[in-house]
DNA sequence: ATGTGC
């Protein structure tokens, strides 16, 4: 079970994060006041909520009707592991790291062709499949750091590829649509409902073949091939028998293997979700370690001068941070995020998981500068 | 988060 729900008249909160788990009051309260809107039905919080600018981030939400504002602006944002067939014995970081860069150039291959083949109707933000995008979104090259259960083939040797990026334009497309409207719930059986359905599963589909093709750009940069591991999406609806479920930073527990990635300087781990978890946790789990510190206190914790910058494109285990994006480099620093150990320990603990293996980030690549170098004039 | 903006 989780910690006993705070219940006053509204809706439930259930909460999976102990005592001693970094949790800001404002992202509790965010949690509360969605409880308390009309036709929520249960409410859970899981060890990586932060507050988010539409409501809480880390959290499971069901209610009676859609709420847009609570998939957020990137539908379908998730993430997507491969195995590479290269040992990372083979591997040179630094011949990686620039290799890995290119993945970042917007696609130069068969953009139309990789839509088609994914089912997708086309749609006016095509051109930036295959591209990581900004805020949290990256592509890591990764090394096994330890296996905890062997069943499920996690080779110590190989090389992995984590992407996490969403829909881009899409996502953000679909929820300025709603705000025009007035971002108000909708009713899934309704005419607006079912489109929003309709173009929330397009954007979700669009987010899936995004991450598939930046991995299969990683390992092909790094002239090899990529075997898939798993793949999810923390960012989404879901019309089910019990009401409409809406997971905003949270992965599913019925859909298989999930990473939870801690930040860039720290392990990511590759769980199991337990069948057997509480029914108050929603059928999901934490997707992440969370933010701890807003973007605008990072450059302040630290620091912006030269030494700063090159030590935030080291990770503590001697990798490499490609992130040409100045402002982007402190906000997304390793210090932003909670520890992702205790994040772990949380979902062990309450039942909600169990540890299948640990990896190493090796390269984190995010925004690299166009050929203008506009990114950085800009600051 | 954002085909990220005058």
């Amino acid at each position: 079970m989780g910690n006993p729900p705070i219940v006053d008249g509204r809706a439930p909160v259930h909460t999976f994060y102990s005592s001693k788990t970094w949790i800001e009051g404002a992202a509790v309260h965010q949690l509360e006041q969605v409880a308390a809107m009309p036709g929520i039905r249960t409410v859970a919080g899981m060890p990586d909520l932060h507050p988010g600018k539409y409501g809480p981030v880390g959290c499971a939400i069901l209610a009676d009707r859609i709420h847009p504002a609570f998939v957020g602006s990137d539908a379908g944002c998730g993430m997507a592991l491969f195995a590479l067939d290269v040992p990372v014995r083979k591997l040179r970081i630094d011949k990686a790291a620039e290799r890995l860069r290119d993945i970042e150039r917007p696609f130069d291959g068969d953009i139309r062709g990789e839509i088609e083949a994914a089912g997708l109707e086309p749609s006016a933000f095509d051109s930036a499949l295959g591209t990581i995008g900004g805020g949290n979104h990256f592509c890591e090259l990764l090394a096994v750091e330890d296996v905890v259960d062997t069943s499920f083939g996690i080779d110590r040797s190989r090389a992995h590829v984590l992407a996490h990026s969403g829909s881009r334009g899409l996502g953000h497309a679909l929820l300025e649509s709603q705000i025009t409207e007035g971002l108000h719930p909708i009713d899934p059986d309704s005419e607006p409902g079912r489109a929003y359905l309709h173009a929330h599963d397009h954007a979700v589909r669009w987010a899936t073949a995004n991450r598939l093709l930046i991995a299969a750009r990683a390992a092909q940069a790094l002239r090899c091939d990529a075997d898939f591991v798993c793949q999810c999406s923390h960012n989404c609806v879901e019309h089910r028998a019990d009401g409409v479920l809406h997971r905003k930073g949270a992965a599913p527990s019925d859909q298989g293997l999930v990473v939870v990635p801690g930040s860039r300087g720290a392990l990511s781990y590759l769980v199991e979700p337990l069948s057997d978890a509480p029914l108050e946790a929603l059928a999901s789990i934490a997707h992440g370690a969370g933010r701890k510190y807003d973007r605008a206190s990072m450059a302040g914790r630290v620091g912006a001068t030269k030494s700063d910058r090159e030590r935030l494109m080291r990770n503590p285990f001697g990798g490499r941070v490609i992130c040409e994006d100045r402002a982007l480099l402190v906000e997304e620093a390793p210090e932003a995020y909670k520890p992702i150990a205790g994040v772990i320990a949380d979902l062990e603990a309450f039942g909600l998981a169990r540890v299948v293996a640990s990896f190493r980030p090796l390269v984190t690549v995010k925004r690299v500068a166009d050929e203008r170098g506009r990114r950085e004039e800009r600051r």
